[in-house]
DNA sequence: TTAGCAAATGCAAACGTTTGCATTATTTTT
DNA sequence: AAAAATAATGCAAACGTTTGCATTTGCTAA
């Protein structure tokens, strides 16, 4: 049997509420009895009962990060682990800890929804990927802390989100290609669609301009991330009467298919095309060519999401506001143009 | 305000037992009252509060994971993540949660000991990185259910652990080289002292001598996992004289230095040495050659770490044990020797 | 010197459940 | 039809804290 406060408070000969009082430091008293008491505490090794607390307090001192289960794929998680290691670092500093869940939904029951019904955690950070109407809904009327990791398309007032800017990163990606020498680059999304692709096409399309290159539907392809469908986007861009020398790729994978289809096809990276990528997973450095990328700093990205939740813990008058994490351009082999 | 028990007692005009009972199925209640309090539940919106029901069960239906603040680098992260899904997932099937708490000290207040001695959680999982003997007394002392992820050195009769079965892993590389027509293979380890890359050890001994070639200090190599160390352990391999033929690296950064390196001495993958290395990191199948590991389940090993703990919880009797999750050859391109 | 105040501490209720025991209502057995 | 067994529910304590209010003690100021 673990220590009660009123164990503490029977050896010592005091009011349990005293021993709580010095525990938290919340009232005066007196020298004397501060010291009989930490020594008591120490001698029988006391340690408060968290779920007591939080059953009084209200609060459970613990946040609570959202997984999505079915996207769990190691290339987006290698991205993640960062931001989670933040998120409870974060949260660490400020006496919280981290509470991880995932989205599955086992017999009518979600679990996301009990954490925030059932009080388990005192506020949640939420992927975008698993967001909808409902769930804010949900949030909103409990008036629950929330934060999303990602740029939501849905637009709501009480919203608080995080992202990477992206829109900075399709820039940077197109200036670092004109600045090695590349005169049409090309972007290959997944899809137009999401929102994180909407961006970099709209910075893409900036930088576009501002270097003085007209920018038409052949210079956005819509790849996909699957081998097959980025040879055929290959094919496309290696029709006789094309200009495009460089190729701007969502992510690694895209990445690296289209170095495998170039090599095939015997055209040179980075001589002959350029290539700069989205991402930098833990293995891109050592490609062949080692791959010039869009990086972010995915630790940030976490934190600044944590930080975010506690403002809103604290004031929850706060809401709507956003913070973009800034990309940075790491340069390599594979937009190092020879001429 | 929430609904609380006793709102939904007063609304069906019943003691709140009751409610408790037919919320937890604890006794037999009649069809009709337990229908109508089904609906005054919907009605009212009621979520059992978690931490009253904590506090007097004294469990909290929670199990806690430690993570090593220290070593989060990218490439034992990508691993870790898998482990983590896998974690919460059989969790979530238990109806637990999953707390995440890294061992960072901060002024003189560990989390992970806050963790145990606080209640917060109901089991633990812990790296082996963060192991010591004093964390070991403090949780048997207080019986507090744990499983160990790693083997570890320490030989300690109540330990529960988790690990790759390394051992077969250092065999099956062996036997893989073997198979595919190499003579005299090389294990590059980072070092010898640690325990997982003690197992490998033996297992390609022992494979080493199935295959009758002698074992000797130039068979297994200590070469750290930075470039400079390991240009020199190339240059070793190369000396005239030298019948090694393959090798067989501790991680893909490793086997990615050791293509480096040969590369620039003019050496062939797969044709003059064979390259087998531990682990699967997202973009080892993209490397130039694609390169053949020695693959684990990093999903099954958390899986089997969190079975193990739910069974401990259960049956508290239940000690000193271990699994090994088996290892997998994937064969790519870095093993195919030509002739 | 006494009212007035601050400091130090005690008292007891409250947080929202669960559960052993007691009680009442309903069946089953003899 | 009475006794025994079972089903359905109530009562109240307990889990370990926190906290508003009350009380005591000692001091300061008029």
């Amino acid at each position: 049997m673990a220590a009660t406060i009123k164990d503490i408070a029977k050896k010592v000969g005091v009011n349990p509420s005293t021993v709580s009082r010095v525990i938290n430091g919340t009232a005066s008293i007196s020298d004397e009895t501060k010291q009989k008491i930490k020594e008591a505490m120490l001698e029988m090794d006391y340690h408060p009962n968290s779920n007591a607390r939080s059953l009084v307090n209200g609060s459970t001192f613990t946040i609570g990060l959202v997984i999505n289960a079915q996207n769990s794929d190691a290339f987006s998680n290698t991205y993640f682990i960062r931001s989670v290691s933040a998120i409870e670092a974060t949260a660490q500093e400020k006496g919280f800890n981290l509470l991880i869940c995932s989205d599955r939904v086992q017999q009518n029951d979600n679990a996301v929804i009990n954490l925030i019904l059932e009080k388990k955690v005192d506020g949640i950070i939420l992927p975008v990927s698993i967001i909808t109407d409902e769930l804010i809904d949900l949030l909103v009327e409990n008036t629950f802390p929330f934060v999303i990791m990602g740029e939501p398309d849905i637009i709501r007032q009480e919203m608080f989100w995080v992202d990477m800017d992206n829109k900075q990163g399709g820039q940077e990606a197109v200036d670092h290609l004109f600045k090695r020498g590349y005169k049409y680059p090309v972007l290959f999304v997944e899809s137009r669609g999401t929102m994180f692709e909407r961006n970099r096409i709209q910075g893409f399309r900036n930088a576009m301009e501002r270097h003085g290159v007209e920018c038409n539907s052949k210079n956005i392809v819509e790849c996909g991330i699957e081998g097959e469908s980025i040879k055929y986007a290959i094919e496309q861009i290696l029709e006789i009467g094309s200009k495009i020398d460089s190729i701007i790729c969502t992510n690694n994978a895209v990445a690296y298919h289209v170095l495998r289809e170039l090599k095939i096809r015997e055209k040179r990276v980075p001589d002959d095309f350029g290539i700069v990528t989205f991402d930098n997973y833990p293995l891109a450095e050592y490609m062949e060519p080692p791959l010039s990328v869009v990086d972010v700093d995915t630790y940030k990205l976490g934190e600044e999401a944590a930080k975010a939740l506690f403002s809103i813990i604290k004031e929850p008058a706060i809401r709507e506001r956003n913070v973009l994490v800034p990309t940075k351009m790491i340069e390599r082999k594979s937009t190092e143009k020879g001429e």
